[in-house]
DNA sequence: CTCTTACGCTACGACCCGTAGCGTAACTCC
DNA sequence: GGAGTTACGCTACGGGTCGTAGCGTAAGAG
């Protein structure tokens, strides 16, 4: 749950247990994860141009304007729906800097297999081009919270002496940025765009190319 | 021009010099070129989601019925528009492969910063997904024209001795795919993912990430 | 001058949008 | 308990887009 409905919800979560602070009937928490789960199913069976709210509503058991009292439309709706998929992926600690990389290539390749996730994903960022607040919502709800995985990977590789310790806190940052970029827009490229496989013949050719690209510089 | 419309027009184009084999009144070619030109104002002005067939009739001075005997719908109709963007891209000899990569990311990045380039090739991406027909167009008509960019700039590269030269055929060609994913999708995704400015300073230290990857394993 | 095709226009049923209004349900505070 | 407050389900609505059909006209080819 990625709280940011139009209405108050001004804490944190909206379920029925939290009373987040207010009187009166409290919102259904069950609603709120049926709603999503069924925007995950219209997205498979209709993808997103065809997604509507009325058919949301109808698979979801709930009103329509039961949505419409939550989200403030599709596109806030959609990526919220999109978001709880990416949390699932996580990065166990595979030995080198090298596996994990291609673990987590493969893992974000499977989760762009999934129809709901493909779609969901490009049309949500075509919206934000022109939806600062959409933008917003896509990086907090999506983009931030993946980075937790290259942090992660780097610290390992660091205690594993594989990558040097960085004392500056603005370039550490930087490079997070950037190796986020590479992995997660290099393979969505390939797997969308490109419309070629993400197999682990593939795999290995691009994280042989970002080895050396991380490792580059020192050794040379 | 793509030429993919849904009616005959068999050959190549549909102008009124080519006869395109058959009698009767020609389709005019005024109308091709302003038909695009308006989807690409409407992309400007309301974004994918709010572009309408009707509106690009409208601001193209053509009746609806039109639109509809030339393109299947507004998907097939976007990708012309924003594939003629794309084929302004090129790249002159900088000098060095370095400089050459830094110049081709920078002029991809000013073609991101227009709004209909942004908005159309997000959505229309994400329309492919669930469009065979649609994902082959895009690659005809966008990515497999923009990788004689790659294609080029590593043939200069040979030629200055920066990159060795690859005999095997299929190696050449997945390098080729390689770099281009990386390249565009490292750009695209830094640019409307992550929404975060592609300025010189980020395109320098990518840039070098990248320069690195590709001369890694022969100086190792 | 005839044949063939493209064009512009109008009209159409179908569908979705987002909101308003109402009565009811659920929960808190007194 | 009751009063107050908020969420919910339902219905109905005007406004808009969709994609197509039908017709008369315009523009080249032979």
């Amino acid at each position: 749950m990625v709280s940011a409905m139009r209405n108050p919800s001004p804490g944190h979560d909206t379920t029925t247990g939290a009373t987040h602070g207010r009187t009166g009937r409290p919102r259904s928490a069950a609603a709120d994860t049926a709603i999503l789960a069924a925007t995950r199913d219209a997205l498979v069976d209709l993808g997103w141009s065809k997604l509507t709210m009325s058919d949301v509503s109808a698979r979801a058991g709930v009103a329509k304007t039961t949505l419409y009292r939550r989200w403030a439309g599709k596109n806030e709706l959609v990526v919220d729906a999109v978001a709880e998929l990416f949390d699932a992926l996580e990065l166990p600690d595979r030995g080198s800097l090298e596996a994990d990389i291609e673990y987590v290539v493969l893992q974000f390749a499977d989760l762009l297999r999934r129809p709901e996730a493909r779609t969901a994903l490009m049309a949500v960022v075509a919206e934000s081009t022109r939806d600062e607040a959409l933008r917003d919502r896509i990086r907090s709800a999506i983009v931030d919270r993946q980075k937790r995985l290259v942090v992660l990977g780097r610290e390992r590789a660091q205690a594993r002496g594989e990558l040097p310790y960085e004392e500056d806190e603005v370039l550490t940052g930087r490079t997070t940025d950037l190796i986020f970029d590479v992995i997660a827009g290099t393979v969505v490229h390939r797997a969308l765009v490109s419309s070629e496989p993400v197999d682990e013949c593939w795999v290995a050719t691009f994280t042989a190319l970002l080895m050396h690209g991380l490792l580059g510089p020192p050794q040379a």
